[in-house]
DNA sequence: CTCCAATCTTGGCAGTGACAACATAAGCGC
DNA sequence: GCGCTTATGTTGTCACTGCCAAGATTGGAG
């Protein structure tokens, strides 16, 4: 039987990314609290510090897992999609607004925050990693200008960020299907 | 000959306002403080809470001034721009991305920030008038359907906010001119 | 088995937002 | 003018925050 609480956590690390993202969900970026992040954790108020050197080291750590799942969004909207490499990109955009949708609070800490450190280099790599996955879909469907790329990754992002602050009500209060074809059609005028 | 300190400020709404802004644009809306705006406009900390409620309060304030600017911002462009409908609206996308570059804070304040409250009389109608500039030019730009209006909104607010937290270097580092030129293209793509 | 480094806790400091109690001034009826 | 009410500012306090320092506990290398 395992001591009721043992010292040493075993993995805070983890513990702690996970505590931090159910906080920024429940009480947003701008309340977010180090020393409510390490209580949800169940540990002292201290012991963050050990693992990120402060609550911008554990928000940058938090911002990679961010991107991760923007990207992991996009993929699982491609992979229901046609193969043809306009139906990939918009489905890449469907992907990347789905993730702005379900978790809003990550999205927002990703790309209307300054506190994660974006020189960091796990964070600049996923950055990367995010925008390349673009570069290449764009060039695939024929895009060959700095316009081409820059157009349809706009579109996606105004469209998510404005419907994740609940700013676009023609949209943003469609039911899921209907708002689909509306996202899709409005995608597809940005093609290359 | 006026005593140092009056008792009284004279206009210290005002005062704190611009404090508000100058103090946004030079820490960041993440280290916003009501006590270094108070500090700033000559007052005691506790003297803001007669004229806003609380720091949300001023914000609500604050936000609504953004969106006038927001406003006068896409107007300047308009009026420098050729009389024909669809001109126009790529001027006022122009104009939209202007103020994301030049006031960055606010422009983040507006539409990356939870502390406004969004539902507050005065934000809110300074909000759907904003709305209400978009549509009317949307209209008269042939623009009948949802997806007409979200389309442009959607590009401009995407250019807006990623090249604002300087996420899109390909256009971001370009000079002004060559700038106002790949956004006129991307901005064209749009058009109803 | 010993010692070191990693991990976690406690305690303390300066700064924060909100609130309460009080001080000063301005406006208004008379 | 005079006195009352209200608006506007100030000081003081509380709980909370991030960060730092010092100490406690533990796992692992040798």
């Amino acid at each position: 039987m395992i001591r009721e609480k043992p010292y040493h956590h075993g993995d805070l690390h983890a513990a702690l990314i996970a505590a931090a993202e159910a906080e920024l969900s429940d009480r947003g970026i701008e309340a977010f609290s180090l020393r409510a992040v390490a209580k949800r954790a169940g540990v002292s108020h201290a012991a963050p510090a050990h693992h990120f050197n402060d609550a911008n080291g554990l928000l940058t750590a938090l911002a990679t897992e961010g991107y991760l799942q923007l990207l992991a969004s996009q993929v699982r909207r491609e992979t229901k999609a046609a193969t043809d490499p306009a139906a990939q990109l918009v489905a890449s955009g469907l992907g990347y607004i789905d993730f702005a949708l379900e978790r809003p609070a990550l999205f927002r800490l990703v790309f209307g925050s300054v506190r994660p450190n974006h020189k960091q280099r796990d964070l600049q790599a996923a950055g990367e990693a995010a925008y390349k996955h673009l570069t290449d879909l764009v060039f695939a469907a024929g895009g060959r200008t700095v316009g081409a790329e820059t157009a349809i990754w706009a579109v996606a992002h105004g469209l998510a960020d404005l419907l994740s602050a609940g700013r676009m009500q023609t949209i943003g209060s469609m039911e899921p299907e209907q708002r689909d074809a509306a996202l899709t059609a409005i995608l597809m005028r940005s093609l290359p």
